[in-house]
DNA sequence: GCACACGATGAG
DNA sequence: CTCATCGTGTGC
């Protein structure tokens, strides 16, 4: 409990804490911490809550509730950005620190010379080796990954990654790229962030600070210098090599000559011309096992192949150290491969190393979030450091052990239900926390006191306690290209309705993205794929979204499959959402979720639909979104009002009220109302909208000024469905699936009882 | 197979 | 010595 309790206090901190932080783009530790807030310990309700809104904050630790805060009292709050060291976060090499504090002084001039330098030294020979075997592309780093969502570390039962694709629409546009290559993260990144935040906050260091300057300048293509700088050498101390070390203080420095291992394959510094074994194969230790096959970088996007051997210990020979070094803008992300190759050649480091790609924004990112359950465990964060793991925004998208498992952000809780069969409907599950970092899961939230609010001698079990938390959303961080959020959405149902299908279980996702489109789709089965074009584009960055729904039993409703709900049950029922920030971080709590918070709560704990919170991704900008009263207004007004059923009003930023159909199931699913200032509105289909002389339009006021007016529309869209086009049978090759098409003026909302409107059933004539 | 707790261990 | 975490035994 201590721990927490911990938590719980610090998370509450760090929400104080984020209050003070300007708004800026360091939002990235601001915004999780924010959310902490929703996580207020009093009440068990929050589970209810969109957990998908209480981004990494929460964890099941905050969750619990009751927790007091011991950890107040200890914690200061840590300072995030402070280097980890040890197996924490890598750090540069101090020589590669040194020339970069050079560089950064004397301009990129300097990384030319000290790529000269280096060529210079005795060892100048080495690096020919390198070439051979490479290969494009480190493994890891899937050229494909859609960089942006986080849908890409799904598992892949639940999403398929060109469904993620689709959700972001930057990721359809291709713009984005696939390669984790640090300069392209970094140059987008920088774009991105660094223009707003530029200094606005003072108490954090956004990510963006630490890392835009190298990488600014920089982030573009890097040159051909860089790469070369970027030669790993290795010595070692006893080795003659060491005399190459001269010019350097450190030793790290010395350059060596690089060859294959013919023992090995694994490449090597060569002591001496004539050497063709690593340390490792010469006689004394070839014992050694298998070598381990590892990827150096070479280039920007190229990889060698090399082979080293298990993670030994090279502690018997002082550590090789590398050299090198690469300007600035690999830095960022450059460093990552210094590292990286160090490691690899060495003898895999080992543990951090191999979890670490470095190039992902996890690894690239320097703070802790402070709110998630590792974070928590810290003793920083007033935890108790049992857990003892990196952050869970720090824990490397790629080679993370924890990561690997299949995100539950994709699945949907009941499928899980449904696999696991563990749980016994009406009984309270367990929380379980999840390994994976990235892991969001919304599941669960409806049991208050599992294992982890008990106290330990509660458990059921022995010794250990088992902490069952689940985090309700992962979001990356880090700005970068894909700077959009996504929230899913589950519609879970009660665990008696498992029987139910699971189609209508499935996940849906809201996802903002830097388009400032709010997109909803289900992962699984067919999407629904929700666009919302009205966000101004300056909103891009993340627009701050909130969403509302108060009426518990719309969500219980949902899909209409569900029978009956157990009274239990709720917690399954409850339309989750979880928010996966992929982009940038989270800047901030503008919204006054904690106003809304209370009241949700006191509603409707147990199947709170509801979701009210308002981040602001926008890395620097923080934005100031405009708001507008009035909409504002009658967004909280319909926050406090019970909307037809799986209608969800979000505010975002423009400002547009939104409202969405989050059921799949609705006929209206793939319709989204946005109201903007003045409440003029507009309903947009699958993305289109609706054209003005639509029916329904005629039907309701031009301005929707009320609550009334609202619902009113939101029923009378209830009552339609979509047009479904007609379907061109003649067009496409056979296997291709059918295709439907709409006429250009198709009506797009038809009355429930037609298939297809007028203009469609009879293409021709229109 | 997963999650937890904690020993182990490299880096400062 | 401390910190940050990795890797792993163990309970589930
Ligand atoms: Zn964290
Ligand atoms: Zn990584």
């Amino acid at each position: 409990m201590t721990d927490e309790l911990n938590r719980l206090s610090s998370d509450r901190e760090e929400t104080d804490r984020r209050d003070s932080v300007p708004t800026g783009a360091d939002g990235v530790t601001a915004v999780v911490e924010q959310t902490m807030e929703n996580d207020l310990p009093s009440i068990v309700t929050f589970e209810l809550i969109p957990d998908w809104l209480k981004p990494m904050e929460e964890d099941d630790d905050a969750v619990e509730g009751d927790k007091t805060m011991e950890r107040s009292t200890k914690k200061t709050i840590p300072n995030i950005l402070s280097k980890k060291r040890g197996r924490g976060r890598p750090p540069l090499p101090k020589t590669v620190r040194a020339r970069l504090n050079m560089i950064k002084a004397q301009g990129g001039a300097v990384q030319k010379m000290s790529v000269a330098t280096i060529n210079d030294s005795k060892r100048s020979t080495a690096r020919i080796a390198k070439r051979r075997m490479s290969t494009p592309i480190r493994p890891q780093h899937n050229p494909t990954l859609p960089t942006g969502s986080i849908t890409i570390f799904s598992s892949p039962v639940f999403c398929s990654p060109p469904r993620v694709t689709r959700v972001s629409p930057l990721n359809v546009d291709g713009t984005q790229r696939p390669c984790h290559s640090p300069s392209l993260q970094q140059s987008s990144v920088s774009q991105q962030i660094i223009p707003s935040t530029a200094g606005n906050n003072g108490t954090e260091m956004p990510l963006h600070i630490w890392q835009g300057p190298p990488l600014q300048p920089i982030s573009p293509p890097k040159t051909p210098e860089a790469f070369v700088d970027q030669t790993v050498t290795i010595g070692s101390p006893d080795s003659p090599d060491d005399d190459l070390n001269e010019s350097e203080p450190e030793k790290e420095e010395i350059l060596l000559l690089m060859r294959d291992c013919v023992g090995c394959g694994g490449p090597f510094p060569a002591e001496k011309v004539g050497d063709t074994l690593c340390r490792k194969c010469k006689p004394a230790e070839k014992k050694h096992s298998p070598p381990n096959i590892v990827f150096r970088k070479v280039g920007q996007d190229q990889w060698e192949v090399g082979k080293t051997k298990p993670p030994k210990k090279m502690k018997a020979a002082p550590k090789y150290k590398k050299v090198i070094k690469k300007d600035l803008a690999h830095d960022v992300g450059g460093d990552d491969e210094d590292e990286d190759d160090e490691c690899n050649w060495m003898s895999m480091k080992r543990s951090k190393n191999r979890r670490m790609c470095r190039s992902c924004e996890a690894c690239l990112r320097g703070t802790d979030c402070g709110v998630c359950d590792f974070c928590m465990d810290k003793p920083k964060f007033g935890g108790s450091n049992k857990k003892r793991q990196k952050c869970r925004l720090r824990q490397c998208q790629f080679q993370s052990r924890l990561h690997h498992q299949v995100p539950r952000v994709l699945r949907s809780p009941r499928r899980r239900k449904m696999i696991k069969k563990k749980l016994k409907p009406g009984q309270p599950k367990r929380r379980r926390t999840t390994k994976n970092p990235w892991d969001v899961d919304g599941e669960d939230y409806g049991s208050d006191m599992d294992d982890e609010t008990k106290p330990m001698h509660f458990n059921t079990k022995g010794t250990r306690k088992r902490q069952r938390k689940k985090w309700n959303y992962s979001f990356k961080e880090e700005e970068e290209e894909e700077m959009f959020i996504e929230a899913m959405v589950d519609e879970d149902e009660p665990d008696e309705s498992d029987s139910l299908s699971l189609v209508q279980n499935e996940p849906m996702k809201l996802v903002m993205d830097n388009n400032g489109a709010f997109n909803v789709t289900q992962p699984q089965s067919r999407e629904i794929y929700y666009t919302l074009p009205g966000v101004p584009e300056v909103s891009r960055m993340l627009s701050p979204v909130t969403l509302c729904n108060n009426n518990p039993e719309a969500l219980n409703e949902a899909g209409g499959l569900a029978g009956p709900l157990p009274v239990g049950i709720s917690q399954n029922d409850i339309l989750q959402i979880e928010m996966v920030r992929v982009g940038s971080p989270v800047s901030e709590f503008i919204e006054p979720q904690n106003t809304a918070q209370p009241e949700q709560q006191g509603y409707q704990p147990e199947h709170t639909p509801v979701i009210t919170q308002i981040f602001s991704l926008a890395i620097g900008t923080e934005c100031d979104f405009e708001r507008d009263p009035g909409l504002m207004d009658l967004f909280h007004s319909l926050r406090q009002t019970v909307l037809p059923a799986h209608w969800v009003g979000v505010m975002a930023k423009g400002p547009i009220l939104q409202l969405l159909q989050c059921s799949k199931l609705s006929t209206m699913a793939d319709t989204v109302i946005q109201i903007e200032k003045g409440f003029f509105y507009q309903i947009s289909v699958q993305n289109q909208p609706l054209l003005l002389m639509h029916s329904v339009y005629m039907r309701h006021p031009t301005c929707l000024t009320s609550v009334g007016d609202v619902v009113s529309l939101l029923l009378d869209l209830e009552g339609m469905s979509v047009c479904q086009g007609h379907q061109n049978f003649n067009l496409g090759t056979p296997w291709e699936p059918r295709m439907c098409v709409r006429a250009a003026l198709c009506d797009l909302l038809i009355p429930k009882d037609e298939e297809q409107c007028e203009k469609c059933a009879h293409p021709a004539e229109v």
